[in-house]
DNA sequence: TCTTGACTTAGAGTTAACTTTAACTGTTAG
DNA sequence: CTAACAGTTAAAGTTAACTCTAAGTCAAGA
């Protein structure tokens, strides 16, 4: 049923073992099962959620927020809206984010250009 | 002349008047001018300069660096070419930032839209 | 004169997100 | 059996870029 060990998963998603234990007890990944013997098993929808986790990391949201975007997660239907709330913010400001970055680009091209 | 105090140049850049000071001390900042009682003031290319450096920052480049971009930039001519080549390394670095991030900004759009 | 704004050095504190270390123990594949 | 991989707690260390504190001095304007 497509499982993983944890040095499987770092390898899945570029992080490391100790990053995983990292984020596992710090709230942002809940309900990582373990084997008879305590080891962990990364399902396919771990392995989703800390693409999501990247992804969400990746455009500048702290840990601490994507760990509430997480409770609300687990908070299913009556969060949704809530859910949806936040990740509209947070697209605004990816938007934001990119325009700005195009400005600066504009400006280093400039410079670029100006060969001086 | 068009001068400005430190906290006019604070004003202007957006940036408090002890972190003008913490750029000069780490080099970013070189021939800031002072006036007879040790005041500094800052000229209009000083004022470009912090600007420049808040595009390259924002940008995600160190101070470190920044500090050495500045070094090649006093250097003058003789090392434009290095000056030149380190902007367009950069370019590429913001280019490809750019395109991740609009990756990502598909991911958070779809995950809006299965309101899920 | 007094307030405001500026200056100095030197070092301590902050924050986020790891990253490492210690000091172990337990399990499984070859 | 042993090497490789996994686990634990608890705490210390790292890095960047500030940010603040102490403990003063100095100068100009109302």
């Amino acid at each position: 049923m497509s499982l993983y060990t944890i040095s499987q998963a770092s390898a899945e998603v570029s992080l490391t073992a100790h990053t995983l234990r990292y984020y596992e007890k710090e709230g942002l990944l809940p309900n990582v099962k373990k084997d008879a013997a305590g080891r962990r098993n990364y399902h396919q929808d771990d392995i989703q959620r800390i693409g999501f986790i990247k992804c969400l990391k990746g455009t500048g949201m702290s840990l601490k927020q994507i760990k509430e975007y997480g409770v609300l997660f687990a908070q299913g239907k009556k969060k949704s809206l809530e859910r949806n709330n936040m990740l509209e913010a947070h697209r605004e400001k990816i938007l934001m984010e990119i325009k700005i970055q195009k400005k600066y680009l504009k400006m280093i091209e400039a410079k670029i250009e100006m060969r001086s």
